[in-house]
DNA sequence: GTGGATGCAAACTCTTTGCACCTTG
DNA sequence: CAAGGTGCAAAGAGTTTGCATCCAC
């Protein structure tokens, strides 16, 4: 997939626009104000292809729907820039992060080896924090 | 649910006896050793009410199917002591972690309250390792 | 004996796929 | 015009639920 067809387009755009990661109902919601015709089946597929071009990253955090987000291309590291998230368990929204605690080698048991982490963090965002301080 | 059943005593010993996390089937293919007549229905719901309990964890790690684990009671803490997991990428098995890196609340933006996290490590355990050396 | 638990099948959610029609290059 | 994308509907995984039967208390 790569014929730039005016869904394509609206589903890029509607990931690329959002601060947050998006579940494809929201995509679709979302997108279908650019092309009303869309499709769920269609964002999958444009979800499927935007990944194998690494313009979007797929975030699946524990207990939730799977969110696509846009790849932050810091310009430096190619591939999916290393970062975690941030789950605000007020409005469900979830965002990115660019800070990371660094190797994790000494969590594990002796004898495992660690290659990889994930870290969410959950709590409130500032705007459901302001809200909720009113 | 409380009632005693053959069932329940099969569901809770499979999961009490692995030293890893298991996915229903799983959970149902061990079982059924005990009862052969066991259903998946009815491991999905003793899986309910011991987790209801607190007999039981339910871990869900990104993109992968639920897994469940024995609610290891420190004796201190009473309810779901806080723990990390940690994924072998060559097994897919899932095992529990006791270390975890401590307060997170730099990490997050600005105006952002964290209120707790969620940590997987990913690699291979003792036994890959092992293997993959061999 | 009776209410809660079980087993089976059907329903549900999320995601993927087959296929005829439409659109981009 | 041809290759590839779209929309719809149906098919698949994983999980839940309705209901008649069964069994622990």
């Amino acid at each position: 997939m790569e014929r730039n067809t005016r869904q394509r387009q609206a589903v890029l755009d509607a990931i690329q626009q959002s601060r947050h990661a998006m579940t494809p109902p929201e995509i679709l919601e979302l997108a279908c104000k650019a092309v009303p015709t869309l499709n769920l089946s269609t964002v999958y597929r444009q979800i499927g292809s935007l990944q194998d071009e690494a313009l979007i990253n797929k975030v699946v955090l524990a207990d939730q729907p799977a969110r696509y987000e846009k790849a932050c291309s810091l310009a430096s590291r190619d591939a999916g820039h290393h970062h975690h998230h941030f789950h605000c368990t007020s409005c469900d929204r979830v965002y990115p992060l660019h800070a990371c605690p660094g190797p994790m080698q000494d969590l594990a048991p002796r004898g495992f080896k660690v290659e990889s982490h994930d870290l969410t963090l959950h709590g409130l965002c500032a705007d459901c924090r302001r809200t909720a301080r009113a």
